[in-house]
DNA sequence: CAATAACCGAGACGGTACGTCTTGTCTTGCG
DNA sequence: CGCAAGACAAGACGTACCGTCTCGGTTATTG
């Protein structure tokens, strides 16, 4: 079961590329405007950077693992620029020179973290996709400490404008269309608002809970609320 | 259609009391050890304050408007005390003595206006009472400037545990509590957990759209809600 | 020998007054805009402040101190407002609510130490006590770590004209109206120009030798020097 | 009134040589270990330098002249090394190659405009010719942009050990060398002490005018200066 | 009808983190 | 190899708020 679909939004573009198809389409589709940080993605391409001195990918990484680790250990609020430099080992120079803030770290491990979590199969086709899909995201949401990342996100969206429009236009809503499309093909439904109702009412439940709640997103509620919400479905 | 039931949690405990009973009850069922407002409740209590000035009313009303002014204006990241103090006229250490922190304050705000503008009527007894709260609910979480700062600390609540534990332990809870049994007083249900349901069906998908889809809460949209939502419950 | 005439040009006004008259007439003469500092000095006056809050007296040493001893251990460049706060024991930002740079700090010191080294007696009258005072000013700009700081300063006053500007208006032209009038009456010469003349004469060859050929200002070297110019003054 | 004596120490050895005979005893006698500039003495020799680029000149050039366009412009404090690379339109890594700090290429370019302005005779010999040389002398350091430079550095020295090394081990103390000699010949005087003792009281008030007082340095001060230290020479 | 005790404004204080700037070193690729 | 370009670790800059702490001045009982 391989992720799909959900672009790798990496900060940095001089690394060693995997299936390139897939990062040439999603890198062309959104250069990552929110970061800025995507610059030139083909380093042979004529007009590329002139010379010397490319960005650090051990940088890079120390500074996206220990927001990770900072994060969990002392929240967002007791997150900070200086925290993360010291516990990376990297000059502060460093992280304000890729990323604007610390959301803007976050954001970058989310990206990371959540195409491998939230993945699709190759093909999906059956309901059973659907079912599957969504336990894994209640998984993601409810526990592994990326969803953690994910969640922090949320909330502080409700209280930062700019975080919101990185959140959503960058993910969210990229990941909302992917999932539609599959939920639609996996149900056989006629047009996306069908796909996208059916979604919404098995995914609204799960942030309710999660955020609103804050009751646990067992497998239980999760199966439950599918056999609610999805075997309805084909009577409509 | 007057509120009922939810108390009014304010911090000065010395204003024109107001239906006794329930003051009293509210405050004794939980004395807001979060904000450690409410000192001595009962004014005429004998054993009461003995002498010196009381808190300024004025000062109180200037902080809580100052702070709402301050939300719209500047956005939570830029609400600050010293703002807060600033544009109140107030002195930081005055702020300090009857709040925690500028969560504290939103908080108070809150309760003083989510009293008013989430009421149900005396004695709720019909489907078209819990049709008309939904709408004055989604009417405030999606337009009303208390509506903001009840998001903004559902936000702040992901990033805070100690926001969180206010948030819920001190308003949500209640307020859930008390939309449960009109519920399933005006539905007539059979226990608690299926009017939780009920209500959880119909305000999950109000908060969803609300805090991660970000689209307004229409009237269209809540009335085919509670179309889809309430209707099939007496089949049940 | 009691030092004369030069104000004492302290940061704060509120310490236990001396010789009231003096530092009365000192501070109102030039309210030491420089620093701006100097906040209506008497305290009792009507107009003064309102309440609350003096300047600490202890930071307001610490720092001074802290300077001091910095500069002597790692020269005007080692010197760092970070570095004076953590000797001091104080917050950056003390320093930067009573003080605008490091070069203020140093003034303010050089004020306080060259009032009590470069003072002459009560009543001076005679040649001799000239000659005493340029001893006085060698001993002070060549060995005294306080001339170190006068040093410094006239040496930055050639990188930056606001240091320049402070240095003469605040200090210099104040100390060399007081020497000239002084130098006029002990040798009893008809004008400040003429002893203006004989003044310079003097200083001239001990700041040369101090700051451009760096070689030590002795007891031999002075007197030579006296013996030069003050011996042929009364033959002009 | 060609320059004589005072040795160039430009940092490019490979310039168009100049009184080959001159520079090679110049540089011979003190290598410029200050700066560590000059590599390769002889510029002549056939079998030089071997393979691989030589220093560019036009960078060289580029460094210097932005610096002492910059140090006019921002004064001293606001000339950074970063600033003066961008510029002259040259990689900071080629300034760090060549010189070791700012102070290092003032001083470079106050060795290179000295030695045209502060020239003597080929031949002095009367005391006319001490006469212009102090003319000349007081127009450098109170007048002209390369004077301003000195001043700077004399400045810095006082600030920083290393710079006083250099500038009085680099420039002043050879300055000072060839001017007793110079003017030792000129007035006919017995020995070197008496020619610097002459020098000295020449140039002290000179100094102290525009470093201490910061008046200006005006042809009639100069005059009436000579007048006093030199008509009296002769006596002795 | 003072005494007195708490509130209030004002704001200094020790701190922490911010985001910027410059330093001096380094690495990369062009010429 | 010099050079332009520029990333990097380091660390000081000056600012903004934090939460705590005096100050005097005011005010309202209460002894």
């Amino acid at each position: 079961m391989a992720r799909t679909d959900l672009p790798d939004r990496r900060a940095n573009p001089v690394r060693p590329a995997r299936l390139a198809h897939e990062d040439a389409r999603a890198i062309a589709a959104q250069p990552s405007p929110a970061t800025g940080n995507a610059r030139s993605a083909g380093s042979t391409a004529v007009g590329g950077r002139s010379a010397g001195s490319r960005r650090s990918e051990a940088a890079r990484l120390a500074v996206l693992n220990a927001a990770d680790d900072l994060l969990v250990e002392y929240g967002f609020e007791g997150l900070t620029i200086e925290g993360i430099a010291a516990a990376a080992g990297v000059a502060k120079q460093t992280i304000y020179r890729w990323w604007k803030s610390k959301v803007d770290i976050l954001f970058d491990n989310l990206v990371l973290d959540a195409g491998s979590a939230l993945g699709w199969p190759e093909h999906p086709s059956s309901p059973a996709d659907v079912r599957a899909y969504v336990h894994r995201f209640a998984t993601f949401l409810g526990e592994e400490p990326a969803g953690r990342v994910l969640q922090a996100l949320l909330g502080h969206a409700q209280l930062d404008p700019r975080t919101a429009e990185l959140l959503h236009s960058g993910f969210l809503d990229e990941l909302r269309a992917r999932d539609v499309a599959h939920v639609r093909s996996c149900l056989g439904l006629a047009d996306d608002d069908r796909a996208a109702a059916v979604l919404d009412a098995v995914l609204a439940p799960l942030y309710h809970r999660a955020l609103v709640l804050r009751r646990p997103l067992d497998a239980a509620f999760v199966d439950a609320l599918l056999d609610q919400q999805l075997d309805q479905q084909p009577a409509r």
